[in-house]
DNA sequence: GTGACTGCAAATCATTTGCAGTTCG
DNA sequence: CGAACTGCAAATGATTTGCAGTCAC
């Protein structure tokens, strides 16, 4: 299937590129509903589907019952606060050699990849914390 | 709040124990029909999650919309077959270096724990791919 | 006795789908 | 034009919840 270049999914992926947040779908169609009021939600979560599947975008397999996506689809790390529940990337820097052992681990045990969440506390739940 | 010991508690947990599928609730609800034909789903979810709250099973994060319920609570790793989606252990011994690594990354950078989800083919696939 | 638990059915929540009309290439 | 896409609303699938009756301690 061939994608077509609708103003919807332009302006889907521009707002998902913009944020760092890797949001759900129905926080993506909030904010892209202030540029188009009349888009709709199924539309929001079509579009998504597409994206990631052209590899455009990636759809997170993190843990919590929503979907999250992320417009960076570079190789990156994602962490889910155990206080507010927000997902934050990890700097890559500081996970090289876990990175490195992964692979070397996939390839040596004949995996196919992995699926790695860290948990801690972003920043501003470190910050109030008791 | 404290758990009584009701039938279908028990049923629940031996039947789980009997496992090493990584059953979803549904799934579990199927085999637990057998000896208590009259059990609701309901009271299936209520006991895996008051099981899982207690420490005594443990309620899995893994990819896919279902949740999976382990009655092995001891740290292991589980792999997630691309194929047919099923849910295996991985043997420890040969993840005790990622363990390690992923325990020092935990309390160098100041993590509070991970999810990993290992992916490949389960020996079953494995035999039968084309 | 009372707090925890049960079966049942209805409710909820995230996501998907059918449809009829619209837009893209 | 034909395929891909859209908004809308209804459907789906997993899980949770309200309720009134029952059981465990």
């Amino acid at each position: 299937m061939k994608l077509s270049k609708t103003n919807q999914r332009r302006v889907i992926l521009e707002e998902l590129r913009k944020l760092t947040s890797h949001p759900t779908a129905d926080e993506l169609y909030d904010i892209v509903r202030m540029r188009l009021p009349q888009i709709s939600l199924g539309t929001v979560y079509r579009n998504l589907e597409q994206l990631s599947i052209a590899g455009i975008i990636k759809k997170l397999e993190l843990s919590g019952k929503q979907k999250r996506f992320d417009g960076n689809i570079n190789l990156h790390y994602h962490m889910r606060c155990k206080k507010c529940h927000c997902v934050v990337d990890v700097e890559h820097a500081k996970l090289m050699d876990l990175e490195f052992m992964l692979n070397n681990l996939v390839s040596d045990l004949d995996f196919q990849g992995y699926h790695l969440e860290l948990l801690g506390l972003c920043n501003n739940c470190r910050m109030h914390k008791a």
